[in-house]
DNA sequence: CCATACTCCTAAAACGTTTTTGTTATATTA
DNA sequence: TAATATAACAAAAACGTTTTAGGAGTATGG
């Protein structure tokens, strides 16, 4: 039904093969033939057939992204914003985005796999970089090119972006501190994560910096959903010791600390400091507004994406690593203790 | 470097034909044979080069959808909880999902022919449908298959699973008269959306069950963004006739108008009640729960996905349009009125 | 023993594009 | 005028899979 090479070069009496050399710009075409052609094709909305483009060219111009899950429907916007910024980046090439989803846990791995078996992608984005990361080596066996979204340990020569989360956690840490709070609650993330090591540093740095100890009653290990972070939350404020603040690993999580707080009557930013980590869009709408680092991440998303293209076009690559300073947002859900507790 | 049917040929001794028919479960390959050539395919990992599947199949196995945004990165958690179930459904049944952005007004359509144009995939799910959609056009034009999250007008016979959302405002609504309310804001959606319709009649159905007059002045049209919520919510709060319960279009919006509740220091549930739409998880973890109407988001993916499916491989399809009752769950986020206004 | 049926395999074509190589006709140069 | 360069087009191959058509060899039946 669509139009075909073919039926342009019956249409214009041309061969096929002159149809697509005119179309593709090629020099030894002449012109008031390149013009006819480019008109009929134009009449019939030619649209060069990807399957075939693909397989002659050995290339399918798609990137895939894997969006990992918790459960069955819970994510974090922060994808949707990655998504964006991938999708965008991509369709300004002219690639498209595969997506899937990824479950935590042994699936993982399969999923990937079976984007990139048979040729599906071309290249491949990875989010929340483990340690020891099965998909990065197996996308190294394979020879199918990929960036990162946070470093790995022990390959030194991946392409990757990440935030510098070890002193973005301290930054908001800091803050913390710097407004009186001496009992600071952590809300961290699984421990097999590669931000998760960094942000603990951050985290225990900090204190050190002010000299307080590091209380392991007051962190706790998340999932980075709200849900987890809400249910922690609540144990925090039913324990004796129960901090002014709380830092988390992301703004989620937060935002289940905002429902905690909620429930048991303290007001955030005053009775209780809360802070975030990524800087989503409901970071920003949620009330009082969350102190969090601001993560560009529709720009990195297009960054992520144009590094994969330079790797899929053997084009050079300047930067292969790049480590972005922590952006801190100093917001209303972060402010002096109710009274100082002692120090 | 992947394994090739060429290379399970010169490994095995058997002809390409062969390979191939002994993998895809041809009844004419001796059981040994077929022994022999399983095994070596699974020695060498072989996975089938898509693009050549694609090209001689005539079909791609790729489904398309496109995220509705507004700007550059806003977009609504329902899209991930939807694309979710979508891609699990695909890759039930081995297909696989392109994704992409779609921007609001003059893009969006271009968005869609650029997925479909050059066959990139087999067919498409459309959300947010619209009055009379150049999308729904469009697809019937060009004869690719599609399925709809949402109803069209003047289009008797497409394909799509719709929430009874007339009949969903409808109990949201009541629920509050029922509470005692009679000041009952509605923060609506755009113009040109279908649900916007159906939503808004179930508003004035339930006002006029009750006797209560259509009041345009509390009435505010928003575009379903947690920011525009929260900024229409502040207007309404601000005026003389200030409304004693505020109906959303969705949860984001809803959402947006906590924010505004808690700048201004009404209290969620009493002060003022508030009810959503979608049942996305943010609104089951927000404080206090807000009250909605719970779609069956990842359920519906998976059923749209099927739906096409059966479209695409031309099997019967029992129900082509699907209007789901609302599910309303009736949370903290609604009770009645701190002091009873005039009735 | 011939004809027929059955088993198991292979050759070849096709999908639509891009690119390499070649060909023809015309123009240029010696 | 003959040799050579140039311009403009076309033929053909290739990507890897699936499927159609058929062929060789063996078994079955009369």
């Amino acid at each position: 039904m669509p139009t075909r090479l073919k039926d342009l070069a019956k249409e214009t009496g041309y061969s096929v093969s002159t149809i697509s050399r005119a179309l593709l710009g090629y020099k030894d075409v002449n012109a008031e033939t390149r013009r006819r052609i480019v008109k009929a094709a134009q009449k019939h909305d030619y649209y060069p057939y990807q399957s075939a483009r693909q397989l002659r060219a050995g290339k399918t111009y798609i990137i895939g992204f894997l969006i990992p899950t918790y459960g069955l429907r819970f994510s974090d916007p922060f994808f949707i914003e990655l998504l964006t910024g991938i999708g965008d980046g991509a369709a300004a090439k002219n690639y498209d985005v595969l997506v899937g989803t990824s479950p935590e846990g042994e699936g993982e791995l399969e999923a990937y796999k079976r984007i990139v078996a048979g040729g599906r992608v071309d290249g491949v984005v990875i989010t929340r970089t483990k340690e020891d990361d099965k998909r990065v080596d197996y996308l190294l066996k394979v020879h199918t090119p990929f960036v990162l979204l946070g470093r790995v340990f022990n390959k030194p020569n991946v392409p990757y972006i990440d935030i510098d989360s070890k002193n973005g956690i301290k930054l908001l840490t800091e803050h913390l501190l710097k407004l009186g709070h001496r009992k600071i609650g952590f809300i961290t993330s699984p421990e097999e994560l590669v931000f998760s090591r960094y942000r603990n540093e951050g985290y225990r740095e900090a204190l050190k910096k002010y000299g307080i100890k590091y209380d392991a009653s007051i962190v706790k290990i998340g999932d980075l959903t709200q849900e987890t972070g809400r249910k922690l939350a609540t144990e925090l404020f039913r324990q004796k010791n129960r901090p002014s603040a709380v830092v988390c690993a992301n703004d989620l999580t937060a935002l289940g600390v905002y429902s905690a707080a909620h429930q048991v009557g303290l007001e955030i930013g005053s009775d209780i400091s809360i802070s975030g980590y990524d800087g989503i869009s409901l970071a920003e709408n949620a009330h009082p507004p969350l102190t969090t680092i601001q993560v560009p991440i529709y720009e990195v998303g297009i960054k992520l994406f144009n590094m994969l293209y330079k790797l899929l076009n053997n084009e050079p690559l300047e930067n292969k690593q790049i480590l972005l300073p922590p952006q801190p947002i100093y917001r209303n859900s972060t402010g002096p203790p109710r009274k100082a507790d002692g120090h």
